[in-house]
RNA sequence: UGCGGGGUGGAGCAGUCCGGAAGCUCGUCGGGCUCAUAACCCGAAGGUCAGAGGUUCGAAUCCUCUCCCCGCUACCA
């Protein structure tokens, strides 16, 4: 019986255009899905793409068109991108598929059947223009009014008939599954997380929604949408044909991989589970979630203009760099940086010096003392050779139990090892000498076989990660793709007699003195100093200088703020809060005012209390630590000194500042 | 403020779970070789493993406390 293993990423929301961030998970995918079928498994590689609510309906709206349209179009956008990254998923899926939205009814009446679902009524604050629920403790009061807490606008009470799932009914068999089967979820700190989050007790989830259409109707109420998030989740049953193609569900499922990333990690690891059990299915082998990229030390952001397009990176450094430094270079399952002079140095040291500089050597030699045929495997072993097999051997087996756990910096490291003692090699047996040597004619043989040899099997090892280098070298020396299965990570399976091409050099070094980067970056550009110790100061002055610059403004901008002149009349602290103190001002005209300032670590109440500060009157109230505040006063701070600002001269509170 | 992650030679990181001669890559310096692409091979310099206590024959690793950086969060209004 063939193995099996099914993979997949998250499919993406098609909110935005995708980056490499969306490009990082769905490359890593590809990489494990290609292993696994060089290691004989029968494959079934899964991503797509998430189509249904809100957010799509406004992201929609904003572009003036219907949401079918606003989602083919990004879709493809997707499907074009993992075709021209060459990405080898069997599927493309998308939530408007119609057999996923049977599917979808078809599991939610599963769930209804086992007593899972319950209709029941949310209540709550609701801000019709910005579509959100609030609870009490979110929204602002203001005399008498209860407002939004992000557009200040009024909200109004709302109950609304909701279907709910029983999360809270499977809180103790998840918390047993974990104990049972720690390797559900990886990495551990991040299971740690889900833990606590179990433990500290699950709430009832909310499933449907009637606030918007953009959706899957609930099976036999088809005023409620469900809930995007469970329509999401059950994409990776509907791919397989849950409910409608038997054979196909059962050769696959369970899963064996749902790669994710860390923001959605509690979707996958505690409701995804819990609705597989309501179901009764089985629940996937594990769920990893790997960490976040930075771009060149950045968050990814729009604004920065570092939101890189993986396919402008990929035409400039090609397909297999890019995928060979993501994963070298960036600790799988930790949050890492993209660098691009990571990226270059990586390519330069290890791609060209090491790895395309082996094969172009070697088979330089080859052309030259064997006219480019490879000689036999003859003679008796020398030490390094031996030294050569069992570095090959050993490497060979750390690169399977890395790969298996998805530890691919070190898989490739193990690769590297064999490259750069394949270069020792080299200077150890000195080729150009046996050359010249009467009886050096059948070593050298040896030598050459045992590096081209060497040379297949980095070949082999690299195709997951590399799959046109790994190609374009297995032709050099006379092999196809057929050759991609685990038992060529042998030794001495190379065929002798077999003619070799040469070629141009699998990669070129990038001179970086006139190189141009891909990533530029908007912000200002501080120039590197040789002299500086460490790049952390370069940051700090740079920030410095963000802090500084200061734009011109005009009068009218001014005259919006209204200033005044204050009266504390009383003061007091705030239980459980270190910086903030409650201020009673008197403000002559506009009345008696509370004010919350974060000035508790510098003033205590006695102090302030009888002062006549400056006060900005205007602004809009919000709530902090739960109390209101209707304004803020003026305080300058450097460092650690901060100063209320107080009138040279005695005035009226109230008084106006212009 | 809470939670999480991190602090290891000039740079980027591994090692920390399960204590036992500080390791890898890049960079720098010196040497070797000439098959190869300013490459490859060898050697060297460079670290009080953030700091302070403690446990131990022995701590980067375990315990306690402190400091700093990043992300989210929060009481930056």
């Amino acid at each position: 019986m063939v193995k099996k293993f099914y993979v997949t990423t998250p499919i993406y929301y098609v909110n935005s255009e995708p980056h490499i961030g969306s490009s990082y998970t769905t490359i890593v995918a590809d990489i494990i899905a290609r292993y696994k079928r060089m290691m004989g498994f029968d494959v079934f590689f899964l991503t797509g793409t998430d189509e249904h609510g809100q957010k799509v309906m406004q992201a929609a709206k904003e572009s003036g068109v219907t949401p079918k349209e606003h989602v083919d179009r990004l879709s493809a956008k997707f499907r074009d991108l993992w075709e021209k990254l060459e990405i080898t998923n069997d599927m493309f899926i998308r939530t408007t598929d119609d057999f996923h939205e049977r599917t979808v009814q078809a599991f939610i009446k599963k769930m209804m059947d086992n007593g899972d679902i319950y209709k029941g009524k949310y209540e709550g604050w609701y801000c019709v223009p910005d579509e959100t629920f609030w609870t009490d403790e979110d929204i602002i009061s203001e005399n008498g009014k209860k407002l939004c807490p992000q557009c200040k606008r009024e909200v109004k009470w709302v109950e609304e008939e909701n279907y709910f799932f029983r999360l809270s009914k499977y809180n103790d068999k998840l918390l047993k599954y974990y104990e049972e089967h720690p390797e559900f979820m990886e990495p551990d700190f991040r299971r740690n997380e889900m833990l606590q989050i179990i433990r500290s007790g699950l709430k009832d989830l909310s499933i449907s929604r009637t606030t918007f259409d953009w959706g899957i109707p609930m099976p036999d109420d088809p005023k409620h949408v469900v809930y995007v998030w469970v329509d999401a989740l059950i994409n990776y049953l509907s791919a397989l044909g849950y409910a409608e193609n038997d054979q196909k569900f059962h050769n696959y499922w369970p899963a064996d991989l749902h790669l994710i990333g860390k923001e959605i990690n509690r979707f996958h690891s505690i409701i995804w589970p819990a609705m597989l059990m309501s179901a009764g299915l089985e629940l996937p082998t594990k769920v990893f979630a790997h960490g976040w990229l930075t771009v060149n030390g950045e968050k990814i952001s729009k604004s920065l203009g570092n939101a890189i397009s993986p396919i402008e990176l990929m035409d400039v450094y090609g397909r297999d760099p890019v995928r060979y430094y993501l994963l070298r270079d960036i600790n799988f399952g930790r949050d890492g940086d993209f660098s691009e002079d990571n990226l270059i140095s990586r390519f330069n040291a290890d791609l060209v010096n090491d790895l395309s500089n082996l094969v172009h050597r070697t088979l330089s030699m080859c052309e030259k003392y064997f006219d480019g045929v490879i000689p036999v495997f003859s003679g008796k072993d020398d030490s390094p050779d031996k030294d050569l097999y069992s570095i090959i051997q050993s490497n060979v087996k750390k690169y399977k139990d890395n790969m298996d756990h998805y530890q691919f910096t070190q898989a490739l490291e193990s690769i590297w090892e064999i490259i750069r003692y394949a270069n020792k090699y080299i200077d150890l047996t000195e080729p150009w000498k046996l050359d010249k040597q009467d009886n050096g004619r059948e070593r050298l043989s040896k030598v050459i076989y045992n590096l081209i040899d060497s040379i297949r099997i980095v070949s082999v090892l690299i195709s997951p990660v590399m799959p046109d280098t790994s190609e374009q070298i297995l032709k050099k020396i006379g092999y196809g793709q057929d050759h991609l299965a685990e038992e060529n990570f042998e030794l001495h399976r190379l065929s002798s007699n077999v003619k070799t091409d040469k070629g141009n050099p699998v990669f070129m070094r990038i001179d970086t003195a006139q190189w141009e980067k891909v990533i530029k970056i908007k912000s200002p550009d501080i120039k590197q100093n040789s002299f500086a110790p460490s790049i952390k100061k370069d940051e700090t002055v740079n920030q410095e200088k963000k802090d500084n610059i200061i734009s011109l403004i005009e009068i009218e901008d001014f005259k919006k703020v209204d200033l005044r002149v204050a009266l504390v009349k009383s003061a007091e602290n705030i239980i459980k809060s270190e910086k903030l103190l409650k201020l009673s001002l008197d403000m002559g005209e506009l009345g008696i005012r509370q004010v919350v300032a974060g000035i508790a670590k510098f003033y205590t109440p006695q102090e302030i209390t009888g002062k006549k500060i400056v006060v900005l009157s205007n602004l809009k109230p919000t709530k902090l630590m739960g109390i209101e505040s209707c304004g803020m006063l003026l305080a300058a701070k450097i460092n650690d000194k901060l100063s209320v600002l107080i009138a040279d001269r005695d005035l009226e509170p109230g008084a106006k500042i212009s």
